[in-house]
DNA sequence: AGTTAACTCTGTACGGCGTACAACGTAGGA
DNA sequence: TCCTACGTTGTACGCCGTACAGAGTTAACT
């Protein structure tokens, strides 16, 4: 079944071939495949969503993974679009447009906590899926009460979005965090004698956003604190160029 | 040589461990290790970037590399923090904040369209580098008129520096750029036959923002924006409070 | 009904990767 | 002089993605 990436992603549209019919039916679909790549990602992490772990998952061969999958960069694509597809897009009513750009902000913020493994998927040819679509159409509606063209709009999502993504790495678990405590332990004296009284600025600071981030309030504060500037930053466009 | 990371990457610190005199002297330094890492990454991407070709591109066996460098996550702390020591960190004399942010935008964007695969690096272990350090303190002086505690500073400079990031990214050429084209050209018809008039607001904007795209002037374009709105954002704490 | 062609499934194999380990060579300190 | 710390290297292990060829299965065609 070497169809192509396209017709893969939007393989539950009417008009997408089936393949044909001859031979054997395969025991899996390639939503299945897919599915499985996604809650091996969610519990043990991108990296470990390898062909052959997959195959394993999925009580088949590591080879017959790519009769439903063409390459390993072709999964990634159909997971992160499935991971889109099965965001929930609440209808806006008759929110206001900061009411609604906030939604889409924390919509997508809950996404990627719930899916880190989107943060490590940068291909562009995700933006040609059913779901991504089906999201980018949503999300552009939340900007409908603001007085921008088609470029503008699509530039000002990307702003947000850009700006979640960026806290959603902030937040995201370090892999080395549970070593982070000794290697700490190990190097603070000696980082220190390198220091010295250099730079006492970046020291204070750094300092007071490291206890701060210890604090466990400090993520949602960064967060208010970043979103807050994102929404103000639009609203000079609702009052107006002039504004 | 299996000195610790930080103290690797402050060798170049007076009071950094040298290690025993005794044994032959090494033919290569660390820094030359790194050295040659990073513009084998500027040339040919950091996936380039393997053991086995660094140790070839330095003329000395695979297994030597792991002389001057413990594993290959420490090499890219290393690169990451050589790059950034190298930025230049000019004086801001006697300029507003918004023209000291905006001088800090515009090297942090030059700095990663230079090296891309600084992108690609995320490790927190790289904020004990001399190089991010420095950068750091620097950075965080550009916000000095700023009304702001420590802890919102910081939370100002990652967002300034978060939004270069996310235009880094964007500019960033997709290594399946040349293929492009032709994908799109297989692809376009199909993609017309499954979305129909569904997406009507979704069609119109993406398409508008993909010929953008292909206009060239188009990535200054969003940069602007982007920055515009950032310092915007930035603004209304330099009136206090109860602006 | 028999043949063919399309399709799934699988095992083997190749070239890559990071790196553990042991052997060997080299130099200063005792 | 011998010891000992250190640099250098080759081999080997267990991963990875995936090309390829063969075997088994089924519907369509003659």
């Amino acid at each position: 079944m070497p169809r192509e990436l396209i017709d893969l992603l939007w393989r539950d549209h009417p008009a997408a071939p089936q393949g044909g019919t001859r031979g054997p039916r395969s025991r899996i679909t390639t939503g299945a495949v897919v599915d499985a790549a996604c809650t091996l990602a969610d519990t043990e992490g991108l990296a470990t969503v390898t062909v052959r772990r997959l195959g394993e998952a999925l009580g088949i061969s590591t080879m017959s993974v790519y009769t439903h999958v063409n390459e390993r960069d072709d999964l990634l694509v159909l997971m992160a679009d499935a991971a889109y597809a099965r965001m929930p897009l609440p209808a806006y009513g008759n929110a206001g447009w900061r009411t609604r750009v906030r939604q889409v902000a924390d919509a997508n913020l809950a996404l990627h906590l719930e899916h880190p493994w989107l943060l490590e998927i940068d291909d562009e040819r995700t933006a040609f899926g059913p779901g991504t679509i089906a999201k980018y159409d949503h999300e552009l509606h939340a900007l409908d009460a603001l007085p921008l063209d088609d470029v503008a709009r699509d530039a000002a999502l990307t702003f947000v979005l850009d700006f979640v993504r960026a806290a959603a790495r902030a937040r995201r678990r370090d892999p080395r965090a549970d070593e982070m405590p000794q290697i700490w332990a190990r190097w603070a004296g000696r980082l220190a004698g390198y220091l010295g009284d250099d730079y006492p600025l970046a020291q204070r600071v750094g300092g007071a956003a490291g206890e701060e981030m210890n604090a466990a309030s400090s993520p949602e504060h960064a967060w208010e604190f970043g979103l807050a500037r994102v929404l103000d930053s639009l609203a000079p466009a609702a009052d107006g160029p002039g504004a």
